[in-house]
DNA sequence: CTGTTAGCGCATTCAC
DNA sequence: GTGAATGCGCTAACAG
């Protein structure tokens, strides 16, 4: 048996040859290119080739001619982030739904990578990106507002003319600082995170509305800023809570430095609720798992994902189309932290 | 201003013309070609042009060329998992390192999406894939067998002859059930996994080689298996803990189903641990922002994924190596879940 | 040292 | 309907 090529894939040629016909057929069937008429008898020989020599054609050189492929690529900041891998979900459902595959790339809060990234996107040829961006201006127009479409999700990308889906943060903020006045809670701390990325902004903007709204001034002493990671959720609220007056409530703008306030809480020797109600934004898997089960302020992330995704194809298809912007509703999630209340253990929104 | 190239980027056909060389030299001073000298002067002048034309190489037609790219895939199970993404933060910075850049794919525990993600591997040429599998048996060897180098990681692929690194989960499991035996536990019940992975198989071995070490008997009335699973910890847990004589102490064996057991535990009015010790397996970021701090088995996750990569790497350079497998080794971190004790409430190993 | 030439595998225009 | 010919952008013999 002479084995003359060693491991070679098939390619067109192999399968036209062995067909008995060109490789231009070969390629009007297989793509099954419009107004081109093959007949039935023909198009069997093909695909029985196809399926003898186990031939798949080769996507390099495909888009190579192409210009473009059948990939999207997903810029996170954090892959460690629960939100941002429930987004994905969405994301990768609704792309592998339409035959596109998802190429994720982890930035880690790092605009030089996300730069790097965004070049390896273009050099790839994807057909689109979806970015959560880590700077909300100054991105290169070369790398992201070139020929292949951007669209960005849970961060604005304020320089850009792009697509756009995110949480409406200042209503959700509102709706958790509404709920801790409603329980008779005056003294409403907040760990607040940071005013260049827009949900930073926009949610302690909720908290000062929702204040003002009930009368209520905005002191200074009851607020922090952290850093968005649960280090810094954690350091806040130590400050915060050893004060001669602490707050008697406590809201946190993201998922991450929740959990480091809880821990705060409990090593200072406090009961949650009875000592100091808390209530988080962005739902975990096991918020309700935590002690005591967590009132939050859900975010749809799936919904986040799947819209965005499905933004990304639309414009794909429509390059043309005026950029649009959505903002999908949070919903407020009350478990115990606040107060008592029965309520499922495990609460799962995206269950498995 | 005749602007006839709408848009087209600059091929290197265009920089050599601007540097009057052939479009060869341009290769060669670009990619650095070894035995080829070329006068600095002209290097200078092609990298003007480079420069002045901002001339990116297109990526697509040199791997049609090649064969093969700079880039690594990686296929996980469960994106969700804060363990898989731990090991993924560590793949991630040696691939990088190392000129690398990683296409992530999420099967979520289905083997059909396994299959397709390994195609879509081949299809762009990947130069190896990390797979952390869905099932140990039964890959097909054209996908997971052929030109290209796999190795797995976390989960064993039995019926390939590939790389492998994973944690030596009998001796991890063995010392979680030895610490709770030390305290002084006689009834340690066991939520266990599925015996097709693994990772399952070998903590529940851990676990019973453990007790008898100890001149202890199994009961099987201590035992249950769950999916690896949040709701099955749960499930399971408030099963063991609602019998007659209920175990004074548990070991979980992974991350999400602890989370669901601990949920049980609380939502069953007892205590942690006075009531009932808790040992988990894989730490988290926030095991320690638990209430009770968790103890449990931490996993190397981020020094898994370096291993994992640096094998592939070194496995890219030289493919007719013989496959190695790597145990590396967990430890126990000791919190609060198993028994009072002054303990940092945040404890994260791989700290931002 | 540098240029000429020949493909990589595929899509597509234009004849037949 | 089908095939020959061309080129996407790049690398690598092979000449010169």
């Amino acid at each position: 048996m002479a084995d003359k090529s060693p491991k070679r894939s098939p390619t067109m040629k192999d399968v036209a040859k062995r067909a008995g016909v060109s490789q231009t057929t070969v390629s009007f069937v297989i793509n099954e290119t419009p107004n081109v008429r093959i007949p039935e008898k023909t198009r069997q020989r093909i695909w029985e080739a196809v399926g003898a020599l186990n031939y798949r054609p080769n996507r390099v050189a495909r888009r190579l001619r192409l210009k473009h492929t059948q990939v999207i690529g997903l810029i996170i900041s954090d892959i460690r982030n629960p939100f941002f891998t429930a987004v994905t979900r969405g994301i990768e459902d609704v792309a592998s739904q339409n035959g596109y595959s998802l190429i994720l790339c982890n930035t880690d809060e790092d605009y030089e990578k996300e730069r790097l990234y965004a070049e390896i996107m273009h050099d790839e040829a994807v057909a689109g990106m979806i970015v959560a961006t880590t700077t909300e201006n100054g991105h290169e127009p070369e790398l992201f507002a070139s020929e292949i479409p951007v669209v960005a999700v849970d961060r604005l990308m304020r320089d850009l003319q792009v697509d756009t889906v995110l949480v409406d943060n200042a209503k959700g903020a509102h709706q958790a600082v509404e709920h801790l006045l409603s329980l008779g809670h005056r003294r409403v701390g907040l760990i607040c995170g940071q005013h260049k990325i827009a949900s930073g902004y926009e949610r302690h903007m909720g908290y000062e509305q929702a204040l003002s709204a009930a009368g209520l001034d905005i002191d200074p002493a009851l607020i922090r800023h952290g850093d968005h990671k649960q280090a810094s959720g954690y350091l806040r609220t130590s400050e915060l809570i050893s004060q001669p007056e602490p707050p008697t409530a406590l809201f946190v703008i993201n998922n991450m430095m929740t959990l480091g306030a809880i821990a705060a809480i409990h090593e200072n020797g406090m009961r949650i609720p009875d000592d100091i109600a808390i209530v988080g934004f962005d739902d975990l898997p096991w918020s309700a798992a935590l002690n005591p089960p967590l009132t939050t302020i859900a975010q749809p992330t799936y919904e986040l994902g799947t819209t965005v995704a499905e933004l990304l194809l639309q414009r794909i298809a429509d390059p043309e189309r005026a950029p649009v912007s959505i903002r999908l509703q949070p919903r407020l999630v009350i478990r115990v932290s606040c107060g008592a209340r029965t309520a499922p253990l495990i609460v799962s929104p995206e269950a498995d």
